[in-house]
RNA sequence: CGGGGACUGGCUCAAUUGGCUAGAGCGCUCGCUUUGGGAGCGAGAGGUUCCGGGUUCAAGUCCCGGGUCCCCGACCA
């Protein structure tokens, strides 16, 4: 794409009212735009990162047997009663409206009882078993108080996958394998080496320990003990001498630090199966509870936290897997036409590259180019088209190389 | 929801203890010049000073009410 048609632009200084690093990059790259506390539209150069996160994730719960779906925003409230969940002193931080008949509706705030209730109409054997249904869907979440960027926000997409299985074993099995899924995601997205499971507590939807993701940054909301050879953590809030036992972790070993949520996955056992009556008959016809699981990952979350570790004092510096683009074309050149032709060719190897054909000073691209933060640079400048060549840059490294212009597609 | 801070062109900020036509930088438009790290000169456009009341000869500035945003805490997927 040429960056003279990207309809956003780069802001020098960024909106007094965002302090957090990733809100602060992001807008000023624009990325992203603040409508109001914790809600944020998302720019171009935001949605491609955004989708590239999402198919990422798409690809490994496919690969872990999940099923695409899509589930509603508005939601029946007759769902919500059964398990007495629509009362505020429950779930207080939920949007709720009505229709113009008068009837209660809920703004999706999860989807375990209308994803519960959708299987009563397709589920009534132990064949059935096991499923797994996920969705990349906008939850509403009424916050006290949205902070840090877009690490909190009050309206977000997030991709939620549920299980449903005939048996503990058959539950267990899965949840670890998508455990193991989790952790190739946050792998692919570039946070790998700093993203530990974390032994938590479930909040409103289960009792006992569960598990999340946790990336470990300064900017973080949560404190965890990390045990870095055995890549475990826990959560400060379940901190204790019988949890520690039951996890094997030696307190010793256990470093504090502060860390991003960007992941979860929890049991939900039978709790709402039971309340919507979601049953299969086993092999000797006898109703039987579905057990089932809950796992979720916040996008635009994981975003964020992306820039959190990934930054310097010039801007963001994106992972491959999920730059907006590939490569960054500038040129500088007073002819334009080498770098054109360039460009096309560059098109034509399907590489996504944004062109900066713009006529602006060379040292306006460059920051600009730092604050964007594509990992390739390719820049065309007079001194470089002398040797029929373009210099290459990773951002993040000062290096440069001089490539011969027919050797450019190779040496990307 | 408790505490603290803020709100002035698109963005960042000025405006003397209440005083003239609310200024500057960035950005934007036009012209000329310039082109390897946010260039220069000239001309120009752009304002309900968050909203509503009030005090005063006079309010961006003081008073009352409301709103929004940010931070800390509580809460929380």
């Amino acid at each position: 794409m040429k960056q003279s048609q990207l309809f956003t632009k780069v802001l020098k200084q960024a909106p007094k009212d965002e302090v957090a690093t990733n809100a602060r990059l992001l807008t000023r790259a624009g990325f992203i735009h603040k409508v109001m506390a914790g809600v944020y539209e998302y720019l171009p150069l935001g949605l491609m990162v955004l989708k590239k996160i999402e198919q990422i994730i798409r690809e490994e719960m496919n690969a872990i047997g999940g099923q695409e779906v899509l589930m509603t925003t508005l939601q029946d409230k007759e769902v919500w009663g059964k398990t007495n969940r629509w009362d505020d002193k429950l779930v207080d931080n939920w949007f709720k409206t009505k229709l113009a008949n008068g009837s209660d509706v809920g703004i999706a705030n999860t989807h375990e009882e209308p994803l519960t209730f959708l299987l009563t109409h397709y589920v009534s054997s132990y064949k059935d078993l096991p499923i797994y249904i996920y969705q990349f869907q906008t939850k509403f979440r009424n916050e006290l108080r949205a902070k840090s960027g877009i690490l909190r926000g009050r309206e977000f997409l997030m991709k939620d996958l549920y299980s449903f299985s005939k048996t503990q074993k058959e539950f267990r099995e899965f949840y670890e394998l998508c455990a193991g899924a989790y952790l190739k995601i946050f792998e692919r997205v570039g946070l790998g080496d700093r993203t530990f499971r974390t032994a938590a507590a479930g909040g409103s939807f289960t009792t006992g320990l569960t598990d999340e993701f946790q990336t470990v940054t300064d900017s973080g909301e949560d404190v965890i003990y990390v045990d870095e050879k055995k890549k475990l953590a826990i959560n400060k809030e379940v901190y204790t001498e019988e949890n520690l036992k039951k996890l094997g972790l030696d307190k010793t070993k256990l470093k504090e630090k502060k860390a991003i949520e960007v992941g979860n996955i929890f049991p939900l056992g039978t709790k709402y199966s039971q309340a919507l009556g979601l049953t299969v008959k086993d092999e000797t016809g006898r109703e039987q509870p579905v057990i089932m699981g809950s796992y979720g990952i916040g996008l635009g979350r994981l975003m964020g936290a992306v820039v959190e570790v990934s930054h310097d004092e010039q801007g963001m510096i994106w992972p491959k897997a999920i730059a907006p683009f590939d490569i960054h074309l500038i040129n500088i050149s007073k002819n334009q036409t080498p770098a054109d032709k360039i460009y096309k060719a560059l098109l034509e190897t399907n590489t996504q590259v944004l062109y900066d054909e713009r006529e602006v000073s060379a040292g306006s691209k460059f920051a600009d180019s730092d604050l964007i933060g594509i990992p390739t640079r390719v820049l065309v400048s007079d001194k470089t088209l002398q040797s029929d060549s373009v210099e290459t840059k990773q951002r993040g490294s000062d290096k440069t190389k001089l490539v011969k212009i027919k050797d450019l597609s190779e040496s990307l």
